[in-house]
DNA sequence: CTGTGAATGTTATAATGTTGCAAATTTTGC
DNA sequence: GCAAAATTTGCAACATTATAACATTCACAG
């Protein structure tokens, strides 16, 4: 599992990919979950990418690969992911990412530049603890937070267009 | 303008939706902003409704008005209206509803409920302020903040389907 | 008036996501 | 092992959400 999640630094992004499938197939057999090859392939591409990818992307990506499969497939790979915490949705663009802290529970908060594309997960404990405060206030029970952050990313400040 | 939001109280909601129409006229008449019949139209049916309404649904309420509209002219006044402060997109739903606090410069909170599909809108000086840290301790320059809370609203802990 | 830009109408299509059922595969109880 | 049960995948059709491209109408300044 990455120390630190590595946002806008250059980094050896085979090792980033190969890393996060090693931690999945960990996470999956500690929660009797079964990563089968549609799904650990699905996994892969995300992580490939490492910009949120559509479903229709993903099942693109498959396509090229000789694997003809059909949107349930993909959409049903990418539940099965969600559910235990191996990617995440970006409502905000219909497109999926791989998580950065997978097996640890957290209320991920996503810094979306809108230039590169690129998107860095946090986990923010004082945000969320404000959230929760102010849902509380209101006498919500909380279920799930989606918290996404567009914006420019401090490689795009500086130099447009770089990606 | 409301002075305080009327979450889950009864209230009259002729009213309320009147009240947030004539804001409307008179924020857009500062803005230079021509607020125009479609336009009106379509706000009002979306404070109507007091819950999200998707744009097909808002597309289907001017059908059976008689007005035989097409998807790009609503989708073309819930930008408007979007544009102008009057109404938000709920990402994790699709959907659209009414703002409330339209003029106020705010970055709104949104308290989904999944049972009765009621939304109340926050603003939270506190949690903003976290976001804004947290994204600028990655120099992250904050554009746009999309944050929505899916749970479960007091009426409906106490009462399941009540609504 | 009349030219100009904004707003709307219209048709078609793209992009995203789901339902329902059949076939294959894996697990489980014996 | 082996058959029943459960899970996963294949597949076809379809539903929902959103946009593109271009024509037409409308409001208003000159």
């Amino acid at each position: 599992m990455l120390a630190r999640p590595t946002p806008y630094r250059p980094h050896n992004h085979d090792a980033c990919v190969s890393q996060a499938l090693a931690d999945a197939r960990i996470i999956c057999q500690q929660q009797n979950a079964r990563l089968t090859p549609i799904r650990e392939r699905v996994l892969e591409l995300i992580w490939r990418s490492h910009k949120p990818l559509g479903a229709y992307d993903v099942l693109a990506e498959l396509a090229s690969d000789g694997h003809n499969a059909a949107p349930p497939t993909v959409y049903r790979a990418l539940d099965f992911l969600q559910q235990n915490g191996l990617v995440h949705r970006i409502a905000s663009l219909n497109a999926f990412i791989g998580c950065t802290y997978p097996g640890e529970s957290h209320a991920g908060m996503f810094l979306i530049c809108r230039a590169c594309g690129n998107v860095l997960e946090l986990t923010a404990p004082d945000v969320s603890s404000e959230v929760r405060k102010a849902a509380a206030d209101e006498g919500f029970r909380t279920e799930n937070t989606t918290l996404e952050i567009a914006g420019l990313c401090p490689l795009c400040q500086a130099e447009p267009g770089h990606d």
